[in-house]
DNA sequence: ATCCTCTTTGCATTCGAAGTCATTTCCATT
DNA sequence: AATGGAAATGACTTCGAATGCAAAGAGGAT
């Protein structure tokens, strides 16, 4: 006494057969009723749509997905989520693609060598395009033209391939960051970089030391890695490298800043920005905790992601269109962790 | 004189047709050599793995879904990324599933309205089962009953519906941070609350008052929404409401008992912990902080993400496993931000 | 060489929806 | 009533890989 099921009973799949057998259709009816402005007689379609939602049917996007040639899923890949700045950035980009009618695969890479494992399973999932906040091997950026599938970078630019990026203007907003401190008299200046292999951390601090030096400026630096510890340890290495007369710092990422900042107040007692000033970059959120009120340069993280997106679906609709670079100008904010000009 | 195109030079693009031409076999012959245990002879093989790599050829993971019916698609469902410890969770989760050879499809809710949106793109996806952070309404859960998608919730549980899920805690957690607040001989005790609709927020106040009423202790309780603005609005109101008498106080997340912290020491000139003991819970990067070395529970995240996946992949295989939950005790970290027994 | 077994291989079908094309229906004109 | 044209509909094919089944091949034992 087998358990008998009926093919359109069998709860929760339903195609789009079932849904024509049911309304007495046939299955192009149905598939057109789902698809915007397509010829249907307003009687047809209601009987169909009563039909599916009798039988709870959704239309299968794999299968979608496998006709049209458009998964309508976009790849975001992103190497360390931790980094307290990509949250924020993940989570408009996700509500910016949905809002499109986007999916998105998401890919977050814990080591290096996981870049071409990831890639493959970008292929294989024939995502539409990709924005992508890793660092990526040119090799591994132009398989993205060859194959044909968009690319978005997001605070990186193409190393010798030409690639779509949206970035936050790291030049200008050392420059703001610079000229502030010299203005405010200060006399040793110490930076704390980000790790080697960051893009927008080279750059950042690539900048700073070139306006220093236009400005007469010297400077010491240390390297640190982007987090909270990173920057305590980095503030510890400048008070001795400078004997304890550093009155400036600038920092590759707010998340240093910050480290530094505790750092030089509870382990050398110095005031910031009584006795050090420090600045950082981004605009994280807690750079502006009281505690902090870090002086920093806030990116546009909003504009940004639009661009992103924007840029992302252009290219998807017209893959023709040329490699376009976004630079927006970060805001300065001026907080309390340094005394300016 | 139209430019020719073979299709197998269709860049990037070819088909297990192509790659079988090619190396002269059949599509069945391609398919099988890329499929764990199937039985080809290895010169095949090789012919086939050189045809496949000559044509770059990726396997339409679309296409395999639609025949095989398994997407190895896991949705994940997260309500407010920029909660400070859900990155950690995504990372987490995400890593882990990829290891699995699953691929994961980000949701993130703006709004709680947006659910329903969701759960739409969800059924049409196919998704092999979904780990969701976010509150639902019992008949959403009961939808993914329904269509048979096993859901793991993290850090909630099914509320009236029976749903796999894993969570740290609370009532031991509590347990603990009040019994050491207690006996560090404290007298009037405050909480910050979480948003009325936080299961854990709800679960962790309502196990810390339990457990103060054990003890004998009264308390007062503001409501936050586990930001740090929130976490200062209440300290001041907590500071009229006991006219600035309150010596203990339990918050329910970090980044409140943070932005309390800081809101105390600056606003207030109160001493952390010499006149305010704070407490709060989770375990986030920040409450390590040399500034504020936060007294809290912190939850074993890895051991929790590492159940949320192993549990999910069970369901996937055997969707007739009954709902587990999984119940993580938090480790205390003791901190510095309270005066303890 | 013969027979048998086990391994390889290819053919044909299948998954679920989209879209082409031919056909039918409908309604407005004449 | 006849005709024209647009709108609505259905039959059929297609996307790309997996798989059941039958056929072919490869050895091994006799």
């Amino acid at each position: 006494m087998a358990v008998k099921r009926l093919p359109e009973a069998h709860s929760g799949r339903a195609t789009s057969y079932d849904v024509a057998r049911h309304a007495g259709v046939s299955q192009s009816a149905v598939s057109r009723c789902f698809k915007q402005g397509a010829s249907v007689a307003p009687r047809t379609r209601e009987k169909i749509l009563a039909a599916a939602r009798e039988l709870n049917y959704y239309p299968n996007a794999i299968a979608q997905g496998l006709i049209t040639r458009r998964s309508n899923l976009v790849a975001i890949i992103i190497s360390n989520l931790t980094n307290l700045y990509y949250p924020e950035v993940l989570a408009e980009l996700t509500q910016r693609l949905s809002a499109q009618g986007i999916r998105v695969l998401l890919f977050s890479l814990a080591a290096e060598s996981d870049v071409d494992e990831v890639l493959d399973q970008v292929w294989r999932y024939r995502v539409d395009g990709a924005i992508v906040a890793a660092r990526l091997h040119p090799e591994q950026l132009a398989a993205f033209a060859d194959r044909g599938v968009p690319v978005v970078l997001y605070n990186r630019i193409g190393e010798g391939v030409p690639v779509a990026s949206v970035c936050c203007d790291s030049v200008s907003g050392e420059h703001a960051l610079v000229d502030a401190l010299v203005e405010g008299e200060h006399h040793v200046f110490g930076i704390i970089a980000g790790p080697a292999d960051s893009y927008v951390g080279e750059e950042r601090v690539e900048a700073a030391r070139r306006r220093l030096h236009q400005l007469g400026r010297d400077c010491l630096i240390v390297r640190g890695n982007f987090d909270y510890a990173s920057g305590d340890a980095a503030l510890k290495e400048l008070m001795r490298m400078t004997d304890r007369k550093m009155d400036a710092l600038i920092c590759a990422n707010d998340l240093m800043a910050i480290g530094a900042i505790d750092s030089a107040r509870i382990n050398f007692g110095i005031e910031v920005p009584g006795d050090l000033s420090v600045v950082g970059f981004d605009g994280v959120g807690p750079a502006t905790w009281l505690a902090y009120q870090v002086t920093t340069i806030r990116q546009p993280v909003r504009r940004m992601t639009e661009a992103a997106v924007a840029m992302l679906l252009e290219r998807i609709e017209r893959p023709e269109l040329s490699p376009e670079q976004r630079l927006f100008a970060g805001e300065l904010l001026p907080g309390s962790s340094a005394r300016l000009g």
